[in-house]
DNA sequence: TTGAAAGCGCTAACAG
DNA sequence: CTGTTAGCGCTTTCAA
């Protein structure tokens, strides 16, 4: 069954395609006669008919599709943000392809160019490290606009979490519960989420007069997490509490400490950061700063709508959130 | 800076559009003079021209977009699905859609009439209850494949997992470890992975001359499986294991007992189905069955792919793993 | 208030 | 081996 056009929507209302043109896009239809519009309406719903939307695309130079490029939507965390995303597109009958680069900067080089053809209006983008900057600026000169969430990006639109600042009102509150000696596990080095966190981190123990007893880089997956937290355990029996970037690798040094003997929160504390679902599920539950991933999805996707230029940059704000898993010292 | 067409490749290249055309689809490239390509493929790199999608599809009458439609991609086994469907997707080239039909009948709905509009070549389909058939052969009508994956729908193609095999060895699994009164939490009715898992269970269990002390219906969420599993602690004292259609209920259930003080498993034992993420995560770690939730996503993008027409049906092997959550009673 | 005509950028016969 | 031609289905001036 061949799929109607508008021109035998056309044959079957007796109108023009032009006509049909204008009842399916609502333009003009103030002044044109009732009768009209409705013999038009009768033939669409007779016929079946749905637009062929490549060829609007091909005239209008407007694809309604926005793409999320992200490092992996199996982390609750993305997924929560990609939803965000989604739900606002939808309200504005934009779709949403979701693009995984899994956390590999090949993939995500690779993604550009399928972007490129896909001709999307628009990309919320969460970059896996240091973005091929060539491929962005070609998609901008193209007028794709891009909101990068979560990370931050020079010279791009951003939407992110006050990470410095609940870093900062984490290691508050642990020395406040009596902690002194921490290990911190930290993300990707370049990647601004995981520096602030560090750097507020430290800056907090700084006015304290404190210093880390050891500083060390993961990937934010739950694997570095366990195995960084492994060696830290071994080798500095001095630590008091485990503070990580991320909820995964916080969990991560959970499972170390658990797989070692080593009793948490008896004989050390965990913290992380994010308050993604499995942060709940643990047990002690795990002390972490909750960062709004969906809200952070909503934000990016209005700014992408709303035809940010240049810049323009949004901080959400986080709470930090004292599980059991850092109870007070002594 | 508008972007440059097929004709200003040519135009640049010395040669016609269509010259142009053959060697961005390979076509005839070898009785092609290699002077001739070259030109052509010098004069697209000095342009930085990229083909126009939409253009393409108009005249081929195919997208190559699939989409797949879920109930919720925060759910760590359809975001596991969904990976495996764009991992075969992207090695073919295939962009892939991802709709979340956010556990809801009519969203789900609303789906399929975009999906007719954007015109995707097929759709990949975890239906969240009783779909709308007519809207499904709609879209079937208009050449566009769909394949059925976790959950059966007669008359489609499917890829699901021996979940009635799985329920069964599991219940086998727990009576041998001496388990007789058992709680069944099942998810939604009419959704076959639940009703199958139900129905291998209880088979099992009559194989026994057993028969359950309670059946309750829950949706497959954390939330469903947290509540149910209150009341039939409160209720039915007798139980001696709780067993979830999935693991999400499954850990609502370890939780459920948790917050009442019940000891798991040393009052009552847990056992959900699926083997996600979250199940390692808690302790006791959770008794389930392991369904391949990314290869099965791999699988329904290969049938899809592979053309199939009218049914066949794809059954992926599961496997029990017993976790702490279920130990040898007495 | 409506219609005719001219493409949007590309591909696929069909010629040469 | 390469070019010419004729649309794919829709929107948008411009005219009537």
């Amino acid at each position: 069954m061949r799929r109607a056009t508008i021109r035998d929507v056309a044959a079957l209302a007796g109108v023009s395609p032009s006509t049909v043109s204008r009842v399916l896009n609502g333009k003009d239809v103030g002044h044109m006669r009732p009768e009209t519009k409705e013999r038009v309406l009768a033939a669409i719903k007779a016929l079946d008919y749905t637009p062929a939307k490549a060829a609007r695309i091909l005239r209008k130079r407007k694809t309604g599709v926005v793409a999320i490029l992200l490092p992996d939507i199996s982390n609750p965390f993305f997924s929560l943000l990609a939803r965000g995303v989604a739900s606002v597109a939808f309200e504005q009958g934009i779709s949403t392809l979701i693009c995984d680069s899994d956390n590999s900067q090949e993939k995500e080089n690779a993604f550009w160019d399928i972007l490129l053809s896909e001709g999307v209006d628009g990309i919320i983008f969460v970059p896996v490290g240091e973005p091929h900057v060539a491929k962005l600026q070609k998609l901008l000169r193209r007028g794709v606009s891009i909101v990068v969430a979560d990370r931050r990006l020079d010279g791009y639109p951003v939407v992110e979490a006050d990470n410095r600042g609940g870093s900062f009102a984490l290691a508050e509150a642990l020395i406040a519960r009596g902690y002194r000696e921490f290990a911190y596990i930290a993300g990707p080095e370049g990647v601004s989420t995981a520096d602030d966190r560090l750097a507020g981190f430290l800056q907090a123990l700084e006015e304290h007069g404190l210093s880390p007893s050891v500083v060390r880089r993961g990937d934010f997956t739950y694997h570095s997490g366990y195995s960084l937290a492994r060696e830290i355990l071994a080798q500095h029996r001095e630590v008091e509490a485990i503070v990580a970037g991320n909820d995964l690798m916080a969990i991560g040094a959970l499972r170390a400490a658990e797989d070692m003997g080593i009793d948490v929160p008896g004989s050390v504390g965990v913290a992380g950061f994010d308050h993604v679902f499995p942060a709940e599920l643990v047990r002690p539950r795990l002390t972490t700063v909750a960062v709004p991933a969906y809200e952070m999805g909503r934000e990016a996707m209005g700014l992408l709508a709303a035809g940010t230029e240049g810049s323009g940059r949004k901080v959400l704000p986080v709470e930090p959130i004292l599980g059991e898993s850092t109870p007070p010292r002594r």
